[in-house]
DNA sequence: GAACTAATACTCGATTTCGAGTAATCGAGA
DNA sequence: TCTCGATTACTCGAAATCGAGTATTAGTTC
């Protein structure tokens, strides 16, 4: 999958709004705002106009007429082409075929939870989750509205992955707090005595290693595994 | 929360391996190889020499001896300051404690499910599952070596989660394609019969809205809910 | 009808990001 | 000892990203 022209993931949302009418890009916007798919995919304006400029550029869509409404700047009005049209399927395809490696910050911070202490990494997990908690509210109560409503579920399946999603964070982090909170996650307890060593003898965390016995009271099977310079 | 001066997750990493000790930065890109911490950060070189001079130029780092090696470019080993360690703490706490909006790709495409057919989006969603599928074995075997060699948790919950999010899009998405092949997802059916009105009548499918009776065979009560030009 | 707030419709330029390219050296095998 | 691929260690510039700022008009309230 050789990479796209124009990789915004605005950019694909213009293309599948122009795929509707011809508009303008201010008009874009409040069209995905009043349709909620901001939700879904990041909209700003600075991306919106260079993102609207570049798929002009690449003949993804085209100009169509200018209006001037009095003193205001005037509009551009852009439609599709039909290479637009086929890059918007393809697009389509890709997203929802080919899953994609994505990055989390969470996962960025669980790769250097050890840097904290326990007690330290459960206060703050126990703050994400009420967090999260209220997002899931909020994601609900849209839900049953929308429902209720009979707004057909079609159009707002991406809110009810999003739900799935925020629910797998929250039952991930509950365990993972209960886990660290009874010594069970293996490498806790050792989690802890390596942090109570740093305070009581004020060495360095990396110095813990040198000396497993006298900081750790056993030898550690694993660290042999690992090549000196990873340590 | 103030934006971030460094706001790169690179960054971040840069300051975790710098906490532990001295290093230049391509040292710090093998040491996050070899502790597979490029698997939760995306690592680019190019971005990792831009991260470096910018958390320099803020005081996060600073540069503490240049090495030459024969002919080689000379090698600029830094080291964190305290600034650094205050930046690196704050930025851990947020991203354990405040969990912060990110889009997913396949957010974006959901948002847009309706554009394509019933029948071809459940081609491409299962498509999309056989990879989920093989992510989650490659997940599963490499855990399962790690615990075989005793080598704690607390160094890959990261990885752990990353299963879990995994795990959590494969069910959602086979909820979904069964929900669609049953036409149980409400709106399913409206989606089958605007699809086949828009081949039969070779019409927009902006159009459909225009005449609901004669296209869905009755009115939508949901539709009047939604301001004529969002529709 | 003056004042003010909200909405409309962008613009700009400072960073950031990226990834392909480069160039030296090392090590293993022929 | 020659070669060649792997590893080391970056560099560069084009493109993307962002969000704050700007200017006009419409609507609302006193």
């Amino acid at each position: 999958m050789a990479k796209r022209k124009v990789a915004n993931p605005l950019a694909f949302a213009v293309l599948g709004s122009l795929s509707e009418r011809p508009m303008h890009p201010y008009e874009i916007s409040t069209m995905l705002k009043t349709r909620g798919k901001d939700m879904s995919i990041k909209l700003n304006y600075g991306s919106l106009y260079s993102v609207v400029a570049a798929l002009e550029k690449n003949g993804f869509i085209e100009a169509v007429e200018t209006v001037r409404d009095g003193n205001r700047p005037e509009k551009t009005v852009y439609a599709i082409t039909a290479a637009g049209r086929d890059e918007f399927a393809d697009w389509l395809a890709e997203l929802l075929g080919s899953p994609e490696r994505e990055y989390s910050q969470l996962e960025a911070g669980l790769a250097y939870l050890p840097a904290f202490s326990p007690d330290r990494a459960v206060e703050l997990l126990d703050q994400r989750i009420e967090t999260l908690v209220a997002e899931i509210e909020k994601l609900e109560t849209a839900h049953a509205e929308m429902a209720s409503n009979k707004f057909p579920r079609i159009f707002w399946v991406e809110s009810e992955f999003r739900l799935a999603l925020v629910r797998a964070e929250i039952t991930f982090t509950r365990q993972l707090v209960r886990a660290i909170r009874t010594d069970e996650l293996e490498g806790s307890a050792f989690w802890r005595k390596g942090f109570e060593a740093v305070e009581k003898y004020g060495i360095q965390p990396a110095d813990l290693f040198k000396d497993p016995v006298k900081y750790f009271g056993e030898e550690l099977p694993w660290l042999q595994e690992i090549p000196p310079e990873a340590r």
